[in-house]
DNA sequence: CCGTAGACAGATTGCTGAAGAGTGTCCAGA
DNA sequence: TCTGGACACTCTTCAGCAATCTGTCTACGG
């Protein structure tokens, strides 16, 4: 396949998923719908994703990978283990309250998927973070899945505000993987 | 009123929400039905709950208060701090496991209520008995609440045995209340 | 070769009206 | 004090039907 030719699909791609999470989000999701407002057909999508479940779950792994990553970079963003976590759950936060889908997804409330995978990957990513960057640490895999569920519970169940819920979360995180 | 009626009264309550909640976990809950299953006249059912919403709402304050008897006795019945935790914590799986309108609560795959107020009087309980009978810990609430919320995250969304998610959270919620 | 338009059967969804059941309240009677 | 029955109202259920959607195939055009 030539590189313009590819540089189209994955154009029409992402295009795709913006407009296939809008739609999500309206509760309009259709190949129809979602062809005409691309402009193309529906057979393009079809040879694309495949089929509808295709489109949805190539959304739901973009979605959470964004998610990962802006949590990733928010860990990495500060030198100092708690306010690396308190950044981290803040963004976690922050970002499941402007995505609904991502809010979705990780309550529940949705018919595409569970939080699961999202919870394992983000206990996965956290814990290598943490081995890669402080090596000294013990309880590494048991803080960083803790981090992970209690985020994922106070997204669900917020019973305080973002500030101080990410401070708290990120003191139990601290104390469980904190050498003494 | 007299002894004898009020006993009929607490024992007609009793039955009642026995029968109610095998009538919900089966999908049949209803009036009528609770009322002929039960021996009684369907305006007996209003005289003592007023309403329909009467008999779930009794239903789920007993389930709950039950609950957290369950999981205090638990705690209490140890002597190390640890031991306690991980008593409770497998009390609490446990008791999920075996009563399907408890974990539909906590799940949040109900229509009566959602989590929020298990949470927080489990929250409470566990706090006030720690500063009870361990007086010397620190970030007492928040050990708490920590253990709440990961024991219904696990039971949501569980990834290992029993035995292993209560270590697991008895290590978390020490280290977080325990002075060093 | 690649995308489009159109057609197609089968499944899914939305609607609508009728029937039934449930809710909450009242009252007469045992 | 409880019962049985009656009542108006709401809510669910269900069948049938129309519309739409899905996934696939084919013919056409740049």
């Amino acid at each position: 396949m030539r590189p313009m030719a590819e540089r189209a699909r994955a154009q029409l791609r992402a295009e795709a998923l913006d407009v296939a999470e809008e739609l999500v989000v309206a509760g309009r999701f259709g190949m129809p719908e979602l062809a005409s407002r691309l402009g193309v057909s529906r057979q393009t999508l079809y040879n694309e994703f495949g089929d509808r479940h295709g489109v949805t779950s190539a959304l739901v792994l973009r979605s959470t990978e964004r998610f990962l990553d802006g949590i990733e970079a928010a860990l990495a963003g500060e030198r100092d283990l708690h306010a690396a976590w308190v950044a981290a759950v803040a963004a976690a936060l922050h970002r499941a309250a402007d995505e609904p889908l991502l809010k979705a997804l990780l309550t529940g409330d949705s018919d595409v998927l569970g939080a699961e995978p999202i919870v394992v990957a983000a206990r996965d990513r956290a814990a290598a973070y943490l081995r890669r960057t402080w090596p000294e640490l013990e309880n590494v895999d048991l803080a960083a899945e803790t981090a992970a569920r209690l985020t994922v519970s106070h997204i669900g169940l917020p019973l305080a505000p973002p500030e101080v819920i990410a401070e708290q979360v990120a003191t139990v995180v601290v104390r469980t993987c904190a050498r003494r």
